[in-house]
Order: C-alpha cells, then sequence, then structure tokens
DNA sequence: AAAAGTGCCTGACGGC
DNA sequence: TGCCGTCAGGCACTTT
C-alpha cells in the first residue's frame, strides 16, 4: 500500500480541496471494499462539512461537523484522485469516470475526489469523532514512528524476548504503526541489520539506533512525496503510491549504493513478503 | 508472477 | 490432564 509517507502525501493533497468544504454529494458506487461501507454512508456524508483531514498511521481521517469521522484506508492499490478545484492546485476538468473508482466525493468547492481502488483491500468507516480512537482498527495500533511516543525504551521493550524476525517485528503495527514492507528494508539497510535475525538477539545499542533510523527513512520519503505531490498538481492529480529512490527495495542483483560497499541486493522471501537487503553490510 | 496491507485462524508452547 | 492466554506463522481477500 501506500505507507505512512504515501497516505500522509494524500492528506495533505487532499486538504485544500476537502478542509472546510461541505460534501455535496457522495456516491458510493458498490457495497464494500475489504467490508461492507457503514450503514447509509452516503447519506452521512452528504451535506456535512469536512472539519479536519488527519492521519493515523496509515489511515486518513476525516472529522465531518455531524460529529462522525469519516476513516479512510488504501490498502495496497487505492489512490484518491483530486479535480476540478478552484484554487487551480489539481486539474480543472473531470476526468471520465474509470473502473474501480468506488466513492466519489462531489464538493462545494467544486472540487471532485475520486477513490479508486482495483484490488479493494482499503475500507472506509464511520465512527463517532468523541471516540474515534477507541475504533476497533485504531485501538490496537502503536505509536506513531513520527511522535513523542515512538522512543528507544519503547522498542528495546518490544523487542525483548521476541523470537521472531527484526523484518516482521517492525511490520506489527501493534509495535509501531505505519511502517510497511518498503520502508521497513530501507530502514534495516540503513541500520545495517539483517532482515532475518530475531529481534530478541539484537543489541539494546543496535536497537535504539532503529529509531532514529525509522524517523529520517519515513521523513525523507514524506520529502519526497510532497515534491512529488506538487508535481501532481501540474499533472493529474493523483494520489497514491508516488516512486521514491530506494536504497534496497527493488533492487535486487543491483550494487548496494553504500560508499565503500562491495555488496549487492539480494532478494529473499519472509512470511510471503520480499525482503531486500545488501549482502555485504547487513548483519 | 508478484504486488505497497492486515485481520483472522491455527497450532505450539507455557503457566497454573 | 486440562484450560486458557500468548506467540508465531500462514492464509485469504483481489486485480493488474
Amino acid at each position: 500500500m501506500p505507507e505512512l509517507p504515501e497516505v500522509e502525501t494524500v492528506r495533505r493533497g487532499l486538504t485544500p480541496a476537502m478542509e472546510g468544504v461541505v460534501i455535496k454529494q457522495a456516491d458510493v458506487n458498490r457495497p464494500d471494499l475489504r467490508w461492507p461501507f457503514p450503514v447509509d454512508m452516503a447519506a452521512r456524508l452528504t451535506g456535512k462539512r469536512v472539519e479536519r483531514l488527519r492521519r493515523r498511521s496509515k489511515y486518513i481521517l476525516m472529522d465531518l461537523d455531524s460529529g462522525e469521522t469519516l476513516l479512510v484506508h488504501l490498502g495496497m492499490s487505492g489512490r484518491m484522485l483530486v479535480s476540478g478545484d478552484p484554487l487551480g492546485q489539481f486539474v480543472h476538468r473531470h476526468p471520465a469516470p474509470e473502473k474501480h473508482d468506488h466513492v466519489v466525493f462531489h464538493m462545494a468547492n467544486n472540487a471532485r475526489i475520486t477513490f479508486n481502488d482495483p484490488r479493494r483491500f482499503g475500507a472506509m468507516d464511520l465512527m463517532e469523532t468523541a471516540s474515534a480512537d477507541a475504533h476497533k482498527l485504531l485501538a490496537v495500533l502503536g505509536p506513531e514512528p513520527l511522535g513523542n511516543d515512538f522512543h528507544e525504551s519503547h522498542l528495546i521493550a518490544a523487542f525483548k524476548n521476541k523470537n521472531s524476525p527484526v523484518k516482521s517485528v517492525l511490520l506489527d503495527q501493534r509495535i509501531v504503526s505505519g511502517l510497511g514492507n518498503i520502508y521497513v528494508c530501507e530502514a534495516l539497510f540503513r541500520a545495517k541489520i539483517h532482515p532475518t535475525r530475531k529481534a530478541g538477539k539484537i543489541s539494546g545499542a543496535r536497537v535504539a539506533g532503529l529509531v532514529p533510523i525509522v524517523r529520517e527513512v519515513l521523513a525523507e520519503a514524506i520529502e519526497a512525496g510532497g515534491s512529488s505531490l506538487r508535481d501532481f498538481r501540474q499533472a493529474d492529480g493523483e494520489l497514491g503510491y508516488f516512486q521514491h529512490s530506494f536504497d534496497a527495495y527493488g533492487r535486487e542483483g543491483d550494487p548496494c549504493k553504500r560508499s565503500g560497499c562491495t555488496g549487492q541486493i539480494r532478494r529473499i522471501v519472509q512470511s510471503g513478503r520480499s525482503s531486500f537487503y545488501c549482502t555485504q553490510c547487513q548483519r
């Protein structure tokens, strides 16, 4: 999916078109994504003003003036296309509808936001804003990696006695929420940690070192997303996964980018997901 | 063929 | 021996 940086980029891209704006109409073109849509979703969105767009982990949260919050998850292939907004930051003309346009928001400022998701691993739900944190999908999430609750002692405690590979521990959203397959590979590359290494056997110092590295990797990707967002404004307004230049992910067989390292990137499969790592510098 | 995610199921293990 | 909780690993969902 879009991992945390991509979701944050989508949130930022949606903000000028949606925040403070009334949803004039919501088209709901099918009954479900990964799960059924909430009861009467279209009616509960229609005529409501979007007060604020927030992000929690990989979820976008839209607070409405009705006291409800719309939760949106992009799954693996979800995208949001912004068109026709009066500020001229995206494309002015509304594109022709496409296959897999599951939900369309028609905004009072003439912006249109089209949620397109071929694989339908995405999700939407409505909840009371006041108790949003208690939502089933949000309550289980660990700290935000860019927030104050993600710190060295937290990660050291979470790694302790863990018998699983560090790769899967960092993917576990209960431990830290927002990392996905790409940025775990990138963080482990930067930390020089082999993805199969058992979490519980990594020294405290190395675990502690992961904290600033995870933050850097995500912050840099958000920055790159910001640039791609500016490009989107001139291009087609499509918000979702953006291609960033990676050190390890997707570089199977290529030389390690670390200066002085003679290793090359290898791909292995761990619990069904590809892991990319340098044969030389990651131990 | 492989893909950016994650809830849920199952079996193993351990404490009481 | 049995019950229950936790943990680890794997599956399923779907389309391109």
